[in-house]
DNA sequence: AGACAAAGCGGACCGCAGTCCGTTTTTATT
DNA sequence: AATAAAAACGGACTGCGGTCCGCTTTGTCT
């Protein structure tokens, strides 16, 4: 009679418990909900646990940290907008050619940086960087770069493109320089047109 | 007798106080000496009060915010790298073709950027951003930009350019995508003229 | 020199992020 | 159903950033 501790799966997560699980969910949503009364910055940690109607220990056991917590609110709109990007309409979803997909994608990215700005800020190192979002964006420009036909280290000018889309450059452009929205458009579709038609038209 | 108050000379600062100047002066050195001992992250604000000699409040009244401490010590090296571009030895310095002004400026900044990623981190809003250094490197970049002869928006394509060496890109290239810092030169390389060649060969 | 503002100073105090550990709930097993 | 291990929970507690306000220093005007 050995014990059926039936192999882990190697690495498949242990599965939540449903205590856990249904603490999660109350967590995001008043989170969802003290974001959306007191602000990003108004909302504090015990604020969050009261609200849920747990302790404060279970807030940092599901998300770790403050950021940790912003980052997975932010993950929600963000699955949205991958599945746009993904299987969605074009331009932005595929069926465009390349180009004209690589100059949607910003459009919206953009968009996407700006309207949650606060959030991203809030999420800190947890948030625009290291996350999902990072990757899965950096993966898609280097694919839609190549389809385009760009030679060269890919992965560099991918990440350099994403770069001036990231939130904290939005928001000096458009608070300290006052460039506006449809003119960090023309921008980026000039930027991009630029670094691809190098190898377009050598 | 009319009070002599020789006209405030609209808005020249007021002067500082002989003991605010020297209490300055023994905060920034000691933050430093803190910095150097515990690392950025390990300076609190009473251990930098404490080892001035002063009370917090000083500090405060000083500096503003930890933040503002920590882009003031940023500005000590800011200066100098800023003299080194404006009247240093080319091809940083005037003298050199400018687009290999442009191309030096790049390698100089990312190191700067790398080598104080920390203290960049911990000066937050008031580090990179809105504080002296952007004023300055938009500024440069828009003239060399100008000078190799780009037409377009210029002020947006400084701006792009110059976010591919934020300290948090730099960090996420070369920590989580392993890219080496020679990468990162001969990257920057090519993104310039990529991005300027399309003025040049029309 | 004396006096009077203004600027500067100090450190007690507050709020919030994050930790710790004893207690409770869930789930697998018999 | 009983049991036991693992996972989750809660809330008191700590440390740090930032504020406040009564006291002291500095500089100026007569």
């Amino acid at each position: 009679m050995s014990t059926t501790r039936l192999l882990p799966l190697l690495g498949a997560p242990p599965a939540e418990r449903s205590d856990a699980a249904r603490n999660r969910e109350a967590l995001l949503q008043a989170a969802e909900a003290l974001v959306s009364r007191c602000g990003v910055d108004g909302v504090t940690m015990d604020a969050v646990a009261a609200q849920a109607g747990v302790g404060k220990g279970t807030v940092y056991r599901r998300f770790v940290s403050r950021e940790g917590l912003m980052a997975a609110l932010l993950n929600h709109s963000e699955t949205a907008w991958q599945a746009a990007v993904l299987s969605g309409p074009p331009p932005l979803g595929p069926g465009a050619p390349p180009l004209d997909r690589l100059l949607a994608f910003g459009h919206s990215r953009m968009e996407i940086n700006l309207k949650h700005g606060d959030l991203i800020q809030a999420a800190g190192h947890a948030g625009a960087r290291a996350y999902a979002a990072v990757s899965f964006t950096a993966m898609h420009v280097r694919y839609l770069l190549t389809e385009v036909g760009v030679r060269g280290d890919i992965a560099f000018l991918a990440t350099a493109l994403l770069a001036p889309l990231e939130s904290v450059i939005l928001e000096q452009q458009t608070r300290t320089e006052h460039i506006s929205l449809e003119r960090l458009r023309l921008g980026w579709d000039d930027l991009v047109r630029r670094v691809v038609s190098a190898d377009l038209t050598p």
